[in-house]
DNA sequence: AATGCGGGGCC
DNA sequence: GGCCCAGCATT
C-alpha cells in the first residue's frame, strides 16, 4: 500500500481533530455490535438529535438482541413511531431474529457477512465492521461525500453510480487503516460539526490549507448532487367513525408504498379535494354503518403532511353512527397502535 | 440507472 | 420553499 503525503496529512488531521472535538454520544461508550448496529440503523438518513431518544428507548426496552428478536413486530413499530423510514424497523426486527436463530445471538464480525443482513448496506456494514472489529473498511455517508468532495475538489455527482464508485475508491485511499475505528467516526463527526452543508467553519478548519474547494472558492458548489423528482400531491380523506359505544375502526397499511404495517383510519384517497356531500354519500358503505350517519369535517383547513416526495393534503371526517361496530376498537386504545405522525397528531387533538 | 421511502431542523 | 440528515431495497 502506497500513501501520498496528501492522504497522510488528511487522515492524520482528521484523527487529531476527532481527538479533541468528538461528542460524547450514547453509543460511543461501547463496542457491542448490537448497540452499534442499532445506532447505525437509526441514524440512516437521520440526525443524531432525532435518533438519540429512540436509541435510549430501544436499549431500555430491548437490552439484548434476544429481547428485540422475541418482541412482537407491532411493539417494535410502536417504539419506532415518529422516526420514519419504517422499513428500517421491520428489517431491524428481522435481522435480530436472524442473528439469534442463525448466529446464536452473536453478530457476524466481517464486512462481507454483515452486508448480508437485512437493512445493512455498504455504509452500515463498514461502520459496524470498523467500529466493532477494527476491519479496515471506510464508511461513505453524506458527511464523507461532502468532506472528500470539498477537500479533493471532486465534482462528480455524489448520487450518480459513477460518483458513488469514485468516492468509494477515494475513501479507501484517504482512510487511516491502522486507526480505522476513530478515523471513520472522525470524518463523519468532522462533516457533522466542522465541514457542514451550509456555512462550514472554514476559518478555523485544520484542513483549509489543503482544501481544494476552499482555496478555489467552491465550498458553496460542492458536493454536487443530482436533483430528485418533484413532490407528488395526494389527497387523503380519513373516515373516523364513532359508534354509540365510542368505538372506531382502524386498519393496517399493506402492500407497497408509505407506512407499511402502520395503522390508520379507513382512507378515501382522491386526486383532488372532495366535498362533504360526497363523503356523506360514500362513508356508510365504506364503513358498513347505517345510512343516517352524521358526517362532519374535523379540520377546517387541510392538514398538509410533508414527506420527502409527497405532500399529503388531509381531511379527517368524523362519522357519527348509531350502528354498533362489529370490528370496532375503543377510541381510548388508539394510542397503543403504531401509526404515522399524521395520525398520531390527530389522535392527540381528537378528544370527544 | 432510477425511484420510493419519514420526519424534522435549518436557512 | 429547498436542502440535508451516520442509506437501503427494489425495479
Amino acid at each position: 500500500m502506497h500513501f501520498t503525503e496528501k492522504e497522510m496529512v488528511f487522515s492524520n488531521i482528521i484523527l487529531a481533530w476527532y481527538g479533541t472535538n468528538k461528542r460524547a454520544l450514547p453509543w460511543r461508550n461501547t463496542l457491542d455490535p448490537y448497540r452499534i448496529w442499532l445506532s447505525e440503523i437509526m441514524l440512516q438518513q437521520t440526525r443524531v438529535a432525532q435518533g438519540t431518544p429512540y436509541y435510549h428507548k430501544f436499549i431500555s426496552a430491548f437490552p439484548k438482541v434476544e429481547d428485540l428478536a422475541n418482541a412482537d413486530e407491532e411493539v417494535v413499530l410502536k417504539l419506532w413511531q415518529g422516526l420514519g423510514y419504517y422499513s428500517r424497523a421491520r428489517n431491524l426486527h428481522a435481522t435480530a431474529k436472524i442473528v439469534v436463530e442463525k448466529y446464536g445471538g452473536t453478530f457476524p464480525n466481517t464486512y462481507k457477512e454483515l452486508l448480508t443482513l437485512k437493512g445493512v448496506g455498504d455504509y452500515t456494514a463498514s461502520a459496524i465492521a470498523s467500529i466493532c472489529f477494527n476491519e479496515a473498511v471506510p464508511v461513505v455517508d453524506g458527511n464523507v461525500y461532502r468532506v472528500l468532495s470539498r477537500y479533493y475538489g471532486i465534482d462528480l455527482p455524489i448520487n450518480s453510480p459513477e460518483g458513488i464508485k469514485e468516492f468509494k475508491k477515494l475513501a479507501v485511499k484517504a482512510m487511516a487503516p491502522k486507526n480505522i475505528r476513530d478515523y471513520n467516526q472522525g470524518i463523519m463527526e468532522f462533516g457533522a460539526l466542522q465541514c457542514t452543508p451550509q456555512k462550514p467553519d472554514c476559518q478555523t478548519c485544520p484542513l483549509n490549507s489543503g482544501c481544494i474547494a476552499y482555496n478555489n472558492d467552491r465550498i458553496g458548489s460542492l458536493p454536487v448532487k443530482l436533483k430528485k423528482a418533484k413532490v407528488k400531491h395526494r389527497y387523503f380523506n380519513y373516515l373516523v367513525v364513532v359508534d354509540a359505544n365510542n368505538q372506531t375502526l382502524v386498519q393496517q397499511r399493506t402492500g407497497n408504498g408509505i407506512w407499511q404495517q402502520l395503522y390508520e383510519f379507513p382512507l378515501l384517497e382522491s386526486d383532488r379535494e372532495v366535498a362533504l356531500t360526497e363523503v356523506s354519500k360514500s362513508a356508510p358503505e365504506i364503513l358498513g354503518v347505517k345510512e343516517d350517519a352524521e358526517v362532519y369535517l374535523f379540520n377546517d383547513k387541510n392538514i398538509v403532511h410533508k414527506l420527502s416526495h409527497q405532500h399529503l393534503h388531509t381531511k379527517f371526517w368524523i362519522v357519527s353512527t348509531t350502528t354498533i361496530l362489529e370490528n370496532g376498537v375503543p377510541l381510548s386504545t388508539l394510542p397503543e397502535y403504531p401509526v404515522p405522525v399524521l395520525i398520531a397528531d390527530f389522535i392527540n387533538t381528537f378528544k370527544i
